[in-house]
RNA sequence: GCGGAUGUGGCGGAAUUGGUAGACGCGAUAGACUUAGGAUCUAUUGCCCAUGGUGUGCAGGUUCGAGUCCUGUCAUCCGCACCA
């Protein structure tokens, strides 16, 4: 048996034919129930696509296949976010124009994707870097400059010293930059936020109306890390001035001994005149400035830190002089850059009081503070007004309520999350549609001379003086200002990857469009994305900017639905043969295209379905694409066995229950259990050594989204109407599902003796008597209870 | 430290949510067909002192019955992290 079939002729010869009958187009407004399926577009690089992108696309194009046959109008695009460094950094190697290699790659991607027969809609793609996309990109950009949302700051920031590029902490997560891995050190310099910040709470609170997976959300949350407490006031003896601290404990001020200043705290250089020691903090500031992220997070066991000798702060509640100290454990990029010290129930407080022989006051009882810092709940002692109190809550609401009322302190709201820094000191990326004036200050450029675009120049190299390469073009940089007419300056940074990508499901619904980023009745139609499957290391990036984004274009009435996704799901890394992670270097990468080669695409989709928990890391194994090869080739070989019995109904129920599970299994994303099920109707069918034609035709329906081509070709070659593709998806009768005579269990005390075959409605008593009757030699003692679970097993206890 | 998971054969993984543990696939073993087999087909395949016993990281518990629930414990993975 099993001859193989032709896997190259087939897949070739029905993508020519789909494409040629236009089945997979979205149709704007229909009466049919719309289905919006996303996948997150690739970056187009070079070495075109990873084994990764089919299972990650696989799984949408599965269920938009489904909801097709379901009678869903289908929307299943694609596109390519196409601005990005690595097209750079090849044009500075190579001289060649990041457009020409960027156009080069987004052929090959489409055409590796098209190999793979997925149904997406061709007519709707798009890519980030084409001036009539950017055009948008921009005009979101100059919407949210106009709503104030956009500024510029001279603070510290993210720097990769390879990239020679400011980052923002998306970009920088684990102090490592996001491109090209290495430590990112921090840098003072002047560049431009998006107010992200502005818009935490929406973020927040919009996980609530949304879909997605709860480790998901929990990752959100954790990235906006919203924080309640308060700031107080300290003043400093001798010198009118305050220093402004963040607390969530506010509660424990009787138990501050010390400050800490972060080591940039912007009130030292103010007061350095007053410093005894200046020489000494200048000096422990270089060190903190030169270490990186990595080494200032890594070091954490010890604490060091420099006493400013010549001022000192006043505790509020006591009036007690207490010494402030700077140190590299607190950070200048949270709070207010300086922290209250209770080192009787702050581990770190503790360590570094214990270092520089601080007192340390216990406030709270519960803990031994000789040893550790406690901080649990506990009795409040020690603290004037607050001793007694036992509660955490009532005893922070009575100390913020003193200090409001003394005007030193209220309420505050902190966010792990910081502003989006926005700008990158590169080429190929969005010009940043900004004018410095030098009267009227930065201008908008006018809405209707964009798209910007980005001009032409010969060398990509980033300035050694931390500018982008634009700012050596002089036709570019020169402009006028748009309000006053004078000479001007453009600005010369571009936007960050994540910018295209943050709306490109807006511009699918109306890809066309050149008087609006998309048309709004459009948008209204297709909007939200009904499903988006993409990975999970974009959670706290990609995920975040877009729905920031999004949330801003629904306050300003452009979009009607205030979150772009109403479910997220993701999928699992697929690991090289060897169990590690896929790369390069330790050359365990496999190739995608040679599996479609070697085995066909239908064989590969089917694969990375099949291999495992969807959302799990699974490791490659080339046996098990071979499996899934085996399956095709047996399955094809079907119609030799068509119709061989001539009244065959054996396998009725074996049908019925593999619609079942197969279509609520893909619901779920258990692929793996749905092809499992496929496979064993398939043995079934064998099993009993013939199939009826609607069987065969039902089961070709439900192999279709998986392995789309050698179902069409089966499905034609018995005479179908059409496509497969646009067939109607099968429905199951429940009472088919259940078989007439089943085989349930006999235990005695729990324990499996035999099995039995009863009738499916056998009424208890004999259920029991017939189990009884299976294991009457090994009954022994007084039966003392007798339990029958419908369908499932006979229990007899004994004593 | 905080948050999220996970632990089942030689391997990837199933288990209708408290009811026959190991579906399906891989691998392995034996046989068939073959000039050949790394193709295909058939059979077997958790482990063990095998008419039975035992088994879901480990130790307890609840229950007629536990991979599933409870308590404790160990291990691994992922994300964030001196976040005040």
């Amino acid at each position: 048996m099993a001859k193989m079939y032709n896997h190259a002729e087939v897949e070739k010869k029905w993508q020519a034919k789909w494409e040629e009958a236009g089945i997979f187009k979205a149709e704007d407004f229909s009466d049919k129930p719309k289905f919006y399926g996303l996948v997150e577009f690739p970056y187009p690089s070079g070495a075109g696509m990873h084994v990764g992108h089919i299972k990650a696309y696989s799984s949408v194009e599965v269920i938009a296949r489904k909801r097709r046959m379901q009678g869903f109008n289908v929307m299943f695009p694609m596109g390519f976010d196409s601005f990005g460094l690595p097209a750079e950094n090849y044009a500075i190697k190579t001289g060649t124009h990041p457009a020409v290699i960027t156009a080069k790659n987004i052929e090959h991607f489409t055409e590796q994707l098209k190999t793979v027969g997925y149904s997406f809609d061709w007519d709707r793609d798009l890519a980030t870097s084409n001036p009539d996309y950017y055009k948008w990109t921009q005009w979101i950009f100059l919407k949210l400059f106009e709503k104030g949302l956009v500024f510029r700051a001279n603070t510290l920031v993210n720097y990769c010293p390879n990239c020679k590029v400011v980052l923002s902490n998306e970009d920088s997560q684990g102090g490592k930059c996001d491109v090209c891995h290495s430590d990112v050190v921090q840098k003072e310099k002047s560049v431009w936020y998006l107010r992200i910040t502005d818009y935490a709470d929406k973020l927040l609170e919009g996980l609530d109306t949304v879909d997605f997976p709860e480790n998901v959300k929990q990752q959100e949350v954790n990235w906006i890390g919203k924080s309640e407490g308060a700031f107080v006031d300290f003043s400093l003896k001798d010198i009118d001035e305050k220093l402004e601290i963040y607390t969530t404990r506010c509660d424990t001020l009787f138990g501050v001994t010390f400050m800490v200043m972060a080591p940039e705290h912007p009130l030292i250089d103010k007061y350095k005149d007053r410093l005894a020691n200046f020489d000494e903090v200048e000096k422990y500031r270089e060190t903190c400035s030169k270490k990186t992220e990595f080494e200032r997070t890594q070091l954490v066991k010890d604490k060091t830190g420099v006493k400013l000798d010549g001022i000192s702060a006043i505790n509020p509640v006591n009036g007690k002089e207490i010494p402030i100290f700077i140190a590299d454990y607190v950070m200048m990029g949270y709070g207010t850059g300086a922290i209250m010290a209770v080192p009787a129930h702050d581990q770190r407080d503790y360590e570094f009081a214990v270092k520089f022989g601080i007192d340390i006051i216990e406030v709270i009882e519960g803990g031994d503070i000789s040893k550790e810092a406690y901080s649990g709940d506990g009795n409040m002692i020690n603290s004037d007004f607050l001793d007694g109190l036992t509660n955490k809550k009532d005893s922070i609401a009575k100390m913020l309520a003193f200090l409001e009322e003394k005007g030193i302190g209220r309420r505050g709201i902190q966010y792990k999350m910081k502003d989006w820094a926005f700008n990158r000191q590169r080429y190929w990326g969005e010009p940043i549609p900004l004018i410095h004036c030098s009267r009227c200050g930065v201008v908008g450029v006018p809405y209707e001379e964009l798209p910007l675009t980005l001009p032409d120049v010969k060398n990509f190299e980033p300035g050694e003086d931390g500018n982008s390469p634009l700012a050596k073009i002089d036709s570019f940089v020169n402009c006028k200002c748009p309000k006053c007419g004078g000479d001007a300056k453009r600005e010369t940074d571009t936007m960050p990857q994540w910018a295209g990508s943050s709306w490109y499901f807006l511009r699918f619904c109306d890809p066309g469009n050149d008087n609006a980023l998309a048309d709004s009745e459009k948008l209204k139609y297709w909007m939200p994305v009904d499903w988006y499957n993409g990975g999970m290391e974009h959670v706290t990036r990609h995920l975040i900017y877009s729905r920031f984004w999004h949330r801003f274009l629904y306050d300003q009435g452009i979009v009607n639905t205030p979150e772009p996704y109403a479910k997220r799901t993701y999928q699992g890394l697929i690991l090289g043969p060897d169990g590690d992670k896929m790369s390069k270097s330790k050359g365990n990468v496999v190739d995608p295209m040679d599996i479609v080669r070697e085995y066909g695409a239908d064989t590969l989709r089917l694969y990375v379905l099949f291999m495992g928990d969807y959302g799990a890391a699974t490791p490659w194994s080339e046996n098990g694409v071979k499996g899934c090869k085996r399956f095709l080739d047996r399955f094809a070989a079907l119609p030799d066995i068509v119709d061989k019995k001539s009244s065959d109904t054996s396998l009725e129920s074996a049908v019925h229950k593999t619609i079942k599970k197969v279509s609520e299994d893909i619901e779920q994303m258990k692929f793996n259990t749905a092809v499992a099920a496929m496979m064993t109707l398939l043995n079934d069918v064998y099993a009993n050594g013939s199939i009826n034609r609607d069987d065969l035709i039902v089961f070709i329906k439900l192999l279709s989204p998986f392995a789309p081509h050698i179902c069409e070709e089966m499905y034609e070659s018995l005479g179908g109407e059409g496509f497969v593709a646009t067939s109607a998806w099968p429905e199951y009768d429940p009472a088919k599902t259940v078989d007439q005579t089943i085989e349930i269990a006999v235990q005695i005390n729990g324990k499996l003796k035999t099995t039995i075959m009863i009738d499916k409605d056998e009424p208890k008593e004999s259920a029991i008597s017939k189990g009884k009757e299976a294991v009457a030699d090994k009954l022994s003692g007084n039966i003392v209870k007798e339990i029958y679970v419908p369908g499932k097993i006979v229990n007899i206890v004994v004593k």
